[in-house]
DNA sequence: TCCCATCCGTTAGAAGTTCTAACCCATCGC
DNA sequence: GCGATGGGTTAGAACTTCTAACGGATGGGA
């Protein structure tokens, strides 16, 4: 204990106030979006008069991308427990609509309409990245070549350290946009005036992607 | 011309206001998202002092559904005119594709996240129909049953009126979610990142998709 | 042609929002 | 105990949506 390598009480009580600020956050997303989170509303409802949160964030862009911090992070945890599980690529699958299922905002929060000038930082990609990596992992190399996987063969870049085939990148690519195309037009209420059950539509597609 | 069939001076002035001001939300939103969308920039845009444009809109939503309506009427019409222009599937695939990469935050503003309290007005629905049943005419019913298809054969009150089997409308829904897949996912910019050509995962889909 | 109602645009202002500045005070480390 | 650090406060600027009240122009009927 020369150094930080415990954290100071400050520094406890700071996240812990965080932490307390990111919760009220969520809840406010859930029931209203995130355009409509108001950094005002929070420190209100944490008892605080307004800017005083402007102590922990330095913006509402920070805790916006907080929050798309820890959606990533709740993410990739919730796919690489199943996998540890023994979860194969079906198994995923279910995994990942339970998890957007259970709070549509964060899901969308991530893959929904993003703010035009908003950049993600860094670390978001990497964390992405890990979530590719582990759905690649159950991807079956079983596929044979198509014009995709070809294409894919030579523009690897953002998976050059994963020693994945081709054509299981391709196939990460469809299992990747088909259970979005599904996922995110449910969330959206875009069935919701339809009777049918989403469930069925998302069972059929994943179907097509197991071998 | 003994009453309303013309109309008065006033309502196409009126209408033109209307117009001019929609062409600025365009604009707007197309640089900063519809969530940026400033009633009072389009105002002061069009030399005229905040206030006025609520004599055109009741308030921001009413302008929003506007631009939602415009923007379903546009790919209505889109589709309809690849179809009768002989477009088969594929064609009007990649018109649809078309349409929303020249625009990306107009083909988010139907498609992408919704606002959670926002509530579709009856004609967009209709419109929606209206492509869907645009899309439907191209569906070869050649497909076989599948669980979809026969989950949508007693679940089909969406489509009651249209003459479609069920492994249309089974095709018609593995098309709308693969292509949105990835549309939306290109146009969030999920993409951007990699070196890949998203065009050619999006022939790869719709590959998948004729027969 | 005149006149009046209707409608349009204005300014003022209320209630929000984000965010900065200045100040006070508690806490923490030395 | 003392001083620096940092948290919380209020004030206020610059925005936003939206209402209210007031002018003035326009357009249709007598």
């Amino acid at each position: 204990m020369t150094r930080a390598d415990s954290t100071t009480p400050r520094e406890r009580y700071r996240a812990q106030v965080r932490a307390e600020a990111l919760e009220h956050a969520w809840e406010q997303i859930a029931t209203a979006g995130s355009s409509a989170l108001s950094l005002n509303a929070i420190a209100k409802q944490m008892g605080m008069s307004g800017p005083a949160l402007y102590r922990y964030f330095a913006n509402r862009d920070e805790l916006i991308t907080e929050l798309v911090r820890e959606a990533y992070r709740s993410l990739a945890d919730t796919l690489a427990t199943a996998a540890a599980s023994g979860a194969d690529l079906a198994g995923l699958a279910r995994t990942l609509r339970t998890w957007a299922l259970a709070d549509p905002q964060r899901y969308l929060l991530v893959y929904g309409t993003p703010i035009p000038g908003y950049r993600a930082p860094e670390d978001t990609t990497a964390i992405s990245q890990e979530i590719a990596a582990t759905l690649l992992n159950a991807c079956t190399p079983a596929t044979p070549a198509t014009p995709l996987s070809t294409h894919l063969a030579t523009h690897r870049t953002w998976a050059a350290d994963h020693p994945a085939p081709p054509e299981a990148l391709a196939h990460f690519f469809t299992l990747w946009t088909r259970l979005h195309g599904v996922l995110s037009l449910e969330l959206a209420g875009h069935f919701s005036g339809m009777d049918f059950d989403p469930e069925v539509l998302f069972e059929s597609e994943l179907a097509t992607l197991l071998p």
